[in-house]
RNA sequence: GCCGGCGUGGCGGAAUGGCAGACGCGGCAGACUCAAAAUCUGUUAUUGGUAACAAUGUGCGGGUUCAAGUCCCGCUGCCGGCACCA
């Protein structure tokens, strides 16, 4: 009999044996196929581990360790995005410095992950917030910086009334300052930007490339929004200026009875005089800046807005003089900052027109009475009331429209994104510096690239200034220093850089993550590129994913790396929640720690609950019972040792079995089906049980196929039974598709669809045969009816079609 | 409001248009035990029937098909994301 299975010792001891052997550092050996894993490296938090963690890395680490086996030169690295605000906020409630938290939470979370067994080629570890990886983060700015990707522009932020600190987006909940409760107000302030924008439509193409999971690819281009319209000037009556508007509608000119600007429009400065009601329009200016983002988005809320008392605009096609309003529903970042608006066909403009009752002119037919129902369908409409459109459809009407107005100058067809600008700079200490200086002679310079790193100084105090400067700002040692391009006297820049900085290139890295010379060798980077698999949370679709492929994109126009796009393929694993359906968190009492998981029943436990759970890119939620079954699993696996007979090859009865599970383990685990995966090792050992015995190249087959969802106890078996060498250095099994086929099997026979029977027929059987077979069976049931059809379907059905 | 996803036993969940409920959990019964735990064996969708078997059953209402959890149309509920995107 086999001792108790004691995951303790055995846990650790194969753990040291992969360390000492270095039996998962990937080669530098070029001329094998090569494999890149990559899961996204975590954000080392105080807190620890999380149950949600394990479940990507031990999905990735199971494809690893398979590829290994299989011949590939594996790359699977770890590391860690540390630069972020939950890090500064600890430091500076803690008065610790947040290099010292950083390096005391890498080191709880590296043991962490260590104790769950990883394949991670740790000599490749890397840290978003060492100099040496900086170093290459600034380095990849200042390229943006002189290919004019990196511009300055005024933008607003989230000011905190009371902290008097600028807040990112997350620390305002509900309007209010998260920290102190005070209320969160826009203030602008200049910002350095990046002009993602520039490589909107090269981020769409890109993802024919690719092979990513439909709704990733799906929500890229919705994020990238691509429109094509049409920018249509309006003459203000009286006045030089044109309101230019961007429409997606442009068939429905004719129908537009008023326009709108948003509260930022340039053109209501430059006519504050002719405005009467200036004060009213004042007021609701103040009144929309105050509203923070959340309040201004929220939604369903009543259409406000104030008319333009003495401004008017004329509407090109008719010549009819409309009012203009302001509102804030017309957001300045989108488009022109101004709309025509066609209450009639546009939702929003039909909210308005209604709650101030202006006019609303119907100028495509086949919906109801658009003063009832606004009336949205381009598909079915035809234009009426609109002069040379009429009788048109939407889409002809759009061309004609386009036509006319490029032919009088007024207007021109426009392709428009809603993705914006990346704004770039934060007002923080724990972040890169931004290698700028401004200059009063120069303006905003580079600093020489032998400059680099440049290092974040020592600072007294964390806090952001009062000013809603970076904490940086008051060390005026570091920021006065020299014009790189005149001498003269110059101020760094003291903003750093927002956390997806490092995380946008640090896939690069891992192929050559010691390289001083360079970001990685054009050798490495040739070889290694693109990333095979990249496995990562929903979360991360649209804003991580999308720079990360604009730094790549970008790096390639440069010449630096070789390929287009980054990431070959991208999939996404499903959230753990607790046991009563709901998100983990502390204040809902529903947390699991990984670490009592691993203490209890072990790391190859948590590994093989947490791939048992459920369909991978789906939410699970946690079950405790769930986990002690997978443990229960294993400990029929560590039996298999009391049964072991002295035979070699497949027993007779369990050959097809074999090779089926070896078919469906395989397919399964390249296809992040690691429920139904683990499910058929489950009936396999059942299988095993039933039989009483099992041979020694069943065993083998069993815990090769087991070893990369629980590598310890695998590894553990295979050498008490004396196998030689490890598993992890097994050849994948492989499977013979002929014997996958059971000789006889049993299919359903049905009357009109309906299951009234079952037989067992050879598996090669002539469809006549099996049809006639089939009948037999169903015997008396037949008896007096017309045979209509007579449906077989190899190796599932026969269905008999009766009448009568 | 818009976009995306999901609704299957007591629970987690399986099912290239082809026997719904694999596998696991839980329950029930039995074996072992003085007893319990652990372990092992059997059983377990619902209703009716001693049984063979029959009927019903994948959120709701229609449809396509010899055959629908799966495809189509229309609802509904839940979850996630959002930048009122003209």
């Amino acid at each position: 009999m086999a001792d108790v299975y004691n995951h303790k010792t055995v846990e650790k001891k194969w753990q040291k044996i992969w360390d000492d052997n270095q039996s998962f550092a990937t080669s530098d050996d070029y001329s094998k196929p090569k494999f890149y894993a990559l899961v996204e490296f975590p954000y080392p938090s105080g807190q620890g581990l999380h149950v949600g963690h394990p479940r990507p890395y031990t999905a990735m680490d199971i494809v690893s360790r398979k590829r290994r086996m299989q011949g590939y030169n594996v790359l699977f690295p770890m590391g860690w995005d540390a630069f972020g605000l939950p890090t500064e906020n600890f430091a500076i409630q803690n008065k610790i410095h947040p290099k010292m938290v950083t390096k005391n939470n890498v080191e709880r979370f590296k043991n962490q992950l260590h104790s769950i067994g990883y394949s991670f080629d740790w000599n490749r570890e890397i840290n978003t917030t060492d100099p040496d990886y900086y170093h290459w983060t600034q380095w990849i700015f200042l390229q943006m910086f002189k290919e004019g990707l990196a511009y300055k522009a005024e933008m607003p932020i989230n000011w905190c009334t009371g902290c008097k600190v600028g807040l990112a987006n997350e620390e305002v909940v509900n309007g209010v300052c998260e920290r102190c409760g005070s209320e969160v107000v826009r203030k602008v302030k200049s910002q350095w930007m990046l002009k993602i924008t520039e490589y909107a439509q090269k981020l769409i193409d890109g993802l024919d490339e690719v092979d990513y999971v439909e709704r990733i690819a799906v929500s890229q281009k919705n994020w990238i929004g691509r429109s094509t319209g049409a920018e249509v000037d309006f003459q203000i009556s009286g006045k030089e200026d044109k309101l230019t508007v961007y429409t997606t509608r442009c068939d429905t000119l004719f129908g537009a009875t008023y326009m709108v600007v948003s509260p930022e429009h340039p053109i209501l400065d430059k006519y504050k005089d002719d405005i009467k009601n200036w004060s009213a329009v004042e007021d609701y200016r103040v009144l929309a800046a105050r509203k923070s983002d959340f309040e201004r988005s929220e939604l369903n809320k009543e259409k406000t807005g104030v008319v333009l008392d003495g401004l008017k605009a004329v509407n090109p096609v008719n010549d009819k003089e409309i009012p203009i309003f302001v509102s804030d529903y017309v957001l300045m970042s989108y488009g022109t900052g101004a709309i025509m608006a066609v209450p009639a066909h546009d939702e929003r403009d039909w909210d308005f027109a209604k709650a101030f009752d202006l006019p609303i002119v119907e100028v495509v037919a086949g919906g109801e009475d658009v003063q009832k129902q606004v009336y949205t369908d381009v598909a079915t409409g035809t234009l009426v009331n609109s002069g040379f459109l009429d009788g048109l459809n939407v889409a002809d009407a759009q061309a004609k429209m386009i036509e006319f107005l490029e032919n009088k100058g007024i207007g021109h067809a426009k392709v428009n994104y809603k993705l914006r600008d990346w704004v770039f700079s934060r007002q923080r200490y724990w972040g890169e510096p931004i290698p700028i200086v401004h200059c009063d002679k120069c303006g905003y310079v580079a600093i020489p690239e032998s400059e680099l790193p440049l290092e974040l100084p020592e600072v007294e105090s964390y806090m952001p200034t009062d000013t809603g400067e970076s904490p940086l700002s008051v060390m005026t040692d570091w920021v006065n220093t020299t014009c790189p391009k005149c001498g003269g006297p110059a101020k760094r820049e003291t903003d750093t850089m927002p956390q997806w900085a490092g995380s946008s290139w640090y896939f690069l890295r891992y192929t050559d993550p010691h390289n001083k010379e360079a970001l990685a060798s054009p050798e490495a980077l040739k070889y290694w590129l693109p990333v095979d698999w990249y496995n990562g949370g929903m979360e991360h679709t649209t804003l991580h994913l999308l720079y990360s492929r604009f730094w790549h994109r970008f790096l390639y126009d440069q010449g630096v790396v070789p390929t287009k796009e980054p990431y070959q393929k991208r999939t996404s694993h499903g959230m753990i929640l607790g046991s009563n359906g709901e998100k983990m968190s502390k204040s809902r009492g529903n947390v699991v720690n990984p670490d009592e998981i691993i203490d209890e029943f072990g790391a190859d436990t948590l590994r093989t609950y947490e791939m048992f759970i459920g369909a991978f890119d789906l939410a699970a939620s946690w079950q405790d019972e769930g986990v002690r079954g997978c443990r229960r699993f294993l400990e029929r696996v560590w039996k298999l040792q009391d049964i072991l007979n002295t035979e070699s090859g497949y027993s007779k009865d369990l050959e097809a079995t074999m090779h089926k599970t070896i078919k469906k383990v395989s397919g399964d685990y390249e296809s992040l089906k690691f429920n139904t995966g683990i499910a058929a090792l489950m009936s396999l050992i059942n299988d095993f049980t039933k039989k009483g015995s099992v041979t020694e190249d069943e065993l083998k087959t069993f815990l090769v196929l087991l070893n990369p969802v629980a590598p310890h106890i695998t590894e553990e078996i295979w050498s008490i039974c004396n196998y030689g060498g490890y598993v992890y250095e097994q050849k994948w099994p492989e499977y013979d598709e002929a014997k996958t086929v059971e000789s006889t099997i049993e299919i359903a026979v049905q009357i009109n669809g309906k299951v009234r029977s079952t037989i067992a027929v050879p598996s090669d059987g002539a469809k006549d045969d099996i049809i006639a077979m089939a009948k037999e069976e169903l015997g008396d049931r037949l008896a007096g009816k017309d045979i209509v059809k007579e449906i077989y379907v190899p190796g599932r059905i026969v269905n008999i079609v009766i009448k009568g």
